[in-house]
RNA sequence: GGCCCCAUGGUCAAGUGGUUAAGACGUCGCGUUCUCAGCGCGGAAUCGAGGGUUCGACUCCCUCUGGGGCUACCA
């Protein structure tokens, strides 16, 4: 680890960990893993109300579970720490600048109501007017503003602390993705409020306070901060510090409404935990958010965590939106489950034993059975573990409805004559025959009966399985239990055949 | 409205003045096969539009158009 590449990934425990928020992290994970940097992850909780009972820890865990690790964080301290804002704010941290800029005269006291705040801003609207804050106390000397402030005081008012923006500059940096960009100080809608009424610090002051104390040399975040970079400069400014290098990533997109993609877009999953549920691999989660908004050199699209760190290149990062792509994930996910099957079997039996479908000592007694209707259930088509379900339900676990359709394949003359030749041969084979077995049976009664397609397999399908489709039927046949296909059978047989 | 950013196929994207404009997802077609899945093969973009610059632009510049972000005592 060196110190010339200290990076943060600071999220608000405001919610559990979503996409967004696990892109922005994998990235500053990957940067600080590439170059040997230092990774810290700070917890922003500076508004009380929206913080969430179990935010922080919940997003901690995903961000775990996804294979991120870090040097420094609330649950493992470091030297320039605490690590939660909140914490921060309790040992006087910001006071300390926000009195120093006070004292510089570069901020003062505002008692604005909101409702005088609103007010302003809606005749500025009606003019027409970009919204910009109007400084109070113009013209006023140091004596006479303290006058105000003890008049404000006396009628029981709460002041918050606004920074005094510098209008007539410009701020401008090399963003490590956008390249250079310049905003007019006069851009940031006036001055903006550094500490709250109830004494709290506000985002765009703290994170400044806590990146220059925590050293960090590199932001890398989402574009949706561009606007707030240069608030953020004025403060380094004031205070004397030097900036750090910035970088500021695409947003994700949601495909169908074409803005970023939000928490309350109710038709995308967006938290990691959902996906994690359904059983997508953290390596396919990682694998598909690193591909999004970055590519690699090559034409592979396959990559574990420690193949992105090895190729990470913050020069590759697009500077344009990217839509998020599920069918891809989901490819993405089959990918990695197909990749080692022996690693997901437990995921997969889990599934089914969660669907109800079996016991988990049944599952154990049987879990070489359990193991090839997995795999001749087709579980190199499934997205996501869960899907494994819905494939061997039938006619493993359960028998589905006799459709129409169904019957018609069954009570042709064809059908009728397989079924029957079907019958009396199944009967005459071992209990263990193998699907090789199978297979040259029904090869026999296609040879006999001169009937084949799926006018042969159809009928013996429709009476063993229930089923007009699905896996390969010998393979099935010797999974199922021969007992239980003979009364199928027989079911069958007395229902439409006789 | 203002400021900022972006613009290669439905999607993710490679490409940094001269290429048959990679690759992947998805999709369509064909093949394998009783069907599904899988697998194999194949099809589909002239690079948002219009001006420049240049012997030559997807690649550089300008304008327009379109999309996005921000515009809080939220982060």
């Amino acid at each position: 680890m060196t110190d010339d590449f200290r990076v943060r990934y600071a999220p608000s425990p405001t919610g559990y960990l979503h996409i967004g928020n696990a892109r922005t992290a994998l990235f500053n994970w990957l940067f600080a893993r590439h170059y040997n940097g230092t990774f810290v992850i700070r917890i922003e909780d500076t508004d009380s109300a929206r913080n969430i009972e179990n935010g922080e820890q919940s997003q901690l865990e995903n961000l775990k579970w996804l294979g991120l690790d870090w040097d420094e964080a609330p649950d493992k301290p470091g030297q320039y720490g605490p690590y939660r804002q909140s914490e921060r704010n309790e040992q006087g941290i910001y006071q300390e600048f926000i009195d120093e800029l006070l004292a510089k005269g570069l901020a003062y006291k505002s008692y604005k109501t909101s409702e005088q705040l609103a007010e302003e801003r809606a005749a500025q609207q009606a003019a027409k007017q970009a919204p910009h804050y109007i400084y109070e106390y113009e013209g006023l000397t140091n004596e006479e503003r303290e006058a105000k402030y003890a008049d404000f005081e006396a009628q029981g008012l709460k002041p918050v602390v606004r920074f005094r923006v510098p209008e007539e500059k410009v701020y401008a940096w090399d963003d490590i993705v956008k390249g250079h960009i310049e905003i007019g100080a006069k851009e940031v809608g006036g001055d903006w409020v550094i500490q709250k009424a109830d004494g709290m610090p506000t985002y765009n002051f703290a994170v400044v306070v806590d990146d220059h104390l925590m050293k960090i040399s590199h932001v890398l975040r989402g574009d949706d901060h561009v606007s707030n970079t240069p608030k953020q400069m004025m403060i380094y400014e004031a205070l004397g510090w030097d900036v750090p290098k910035f970088g500021h990533m695409a947003l994700i997109i949601n495909g169908a409404t074409g803005k970023k993609l939000s928490k309350r877009d109710n038709d995308v999953l967006q938290f990691v935990e959902q996906y994690r549920e359904l059983g997508y691999q953290p390596e396919a989660m990682d694998n598909f958010i690193g591909l999004l908004g970055w590519s690699p050199k090559g034409e592979d699209e396959i990559f574990s965590l420690e193949e992105f760190k090895e190729m990470f290149d913050e020069h590759r990062l697009s500077k344009a939106n990217a839509k998020f792509d599920q069918k891809k994930l989901e490819w993405i996910n089959n990918q990695w489950i197909r990749k080692d099957k022996d690693r997901i079997m437990p995921q997969l039996f889990d599934q089914i034993i969660a669907a109800g479908l079996i016991s988990k000592e049944e599952a154990e007694k049987r879990a070489d059975w359990l193991k090839e209707v997995i795999e001749v259930a087709g579980v190199d088509g499934i997205s996501y573990t869960k899907q494994i379900v819905d494939l061997v339900r039938e006619p493993f676990f359960q028998l589905g409805e006799v459709t129409d359709e169904m019957v018609d394949y069954l009570t042709s003359e064809d059908g009728r004559k397989v079924y029957d030749a079907w019958e009396k041969a199944y009967t005459a084979l071992p209990d263990d025959a193998d699907a090789g077995t199978y297979m040259a049976t029904i090869r026999g009664i296609q040879n006999d009966l001169e009937i084949k397609g799926r006018n042969l397999w159809n009928p013996i399908r429709i009476a063993t399985t229930h089923q007009i489709q699905g896996p390969n039927l010998p393979e099935m046949l010797v999974l199922l239990d021969k007992p239980a296909v003979l009364k199928t059978m027989a079911d069958v047989k007395a229902k439409y055949l006789d």
